[in-house]
DNA sequence: CTAACATATGAATAGTTGTTCAAATGTTCA
DNA sequence: TGAACATTTGAACAACTATTCATATGTTAG
């Protein structure tokens, strides 16, 4: 981030190269910012390996916090502070079953949003 | 990141909790960890509220970057910057025209992330 | 109650990131 | 050639992030 508060006169391509025509076109089309800071929040919390892998192993099954921690060679603390992060985007839902609690997906769309990347990225490392 | 280096004995809930037969089959579901970290940089370089800016724009149309930069309100220097993360993801390709460059996705993939995580968050925040 | 355990939380910290500013390329045209 | 412009690049820095450690909370069993 690390908005810096100067005030000196941006040069933004005041003369000639601008497309008005473009600009007009694609102003139109874009999607309302608030709606895409919340997809780029999505896609940040998606963005941290860690957090993807959670993510990942929560797709296959419901799991304790316990079993994410062995399975990802995680710290359980670590692993919580993940959680928590997923659970604040709402991607994760979450029970508890005496002392353990476990984690699940709140719902498929994240699911999908998973696979549409996994489908990119093998497409593009691939002969 | 940050990761230290410290030497501790981690507290990897050693005892009760943990389901090895989830914990097996979880793990051979699990997605390759070489091709997991492509998917979460992927999600990280579309996860900045700018550059997620300029990929929802270059959805639209071919832009050059002083379009982007008065579009987006962000100093070319700015967008330049952005664009060479996108570039070095190989999410967008570029061809010149004189002095200007113009900017476009590389695929559809990236698109087809883009609106199923539109589709996420439509879901999501929405009655 | 207390001990044992699963999980959560807060503070500290090293690493990372996005923007800015200044300066460098590269291209066109007079 | 040299001025004008579009874009890139590098350094610097404030803001942020993920992990770690230590400690707290909540639950069960004895």
């Amino acid at each position: 981030m690390a908005k810096r508060i100067s005030v000196s006169e941006t040069p933004t391509c005041e003369v000639s190269c601008r497309h008005d025509d473009v600009l007009e076109r694609v102003r139109h089309g874009l999607t309302e910012p608030e709606v895409l800071r919340w997809v780029a929040a999505l896609f940040k919390v998606m963005g941290d390996p860690s957090r993807l892998q959670i993510v990942n192993a929560l797709i296959l099954s419901e799991m304790c916090v316990c079993d994410l921690a062995a399975l990802l060679k995680m710290t359980p603390s670590a692993v919580s502070h993940q959680l928590q992060i997923l659970r604040q985007s709402d991607l994760v839902k979450w029970r508890r079953e005496g002392k353990v609690i476990y984690y699940s997906l709140d719902d498929e769309h994240v699911s999908n949003v998973f696979y549409q990347g996994l489908v990119h990225v093998n497409e593009k490392h691939h002969p």
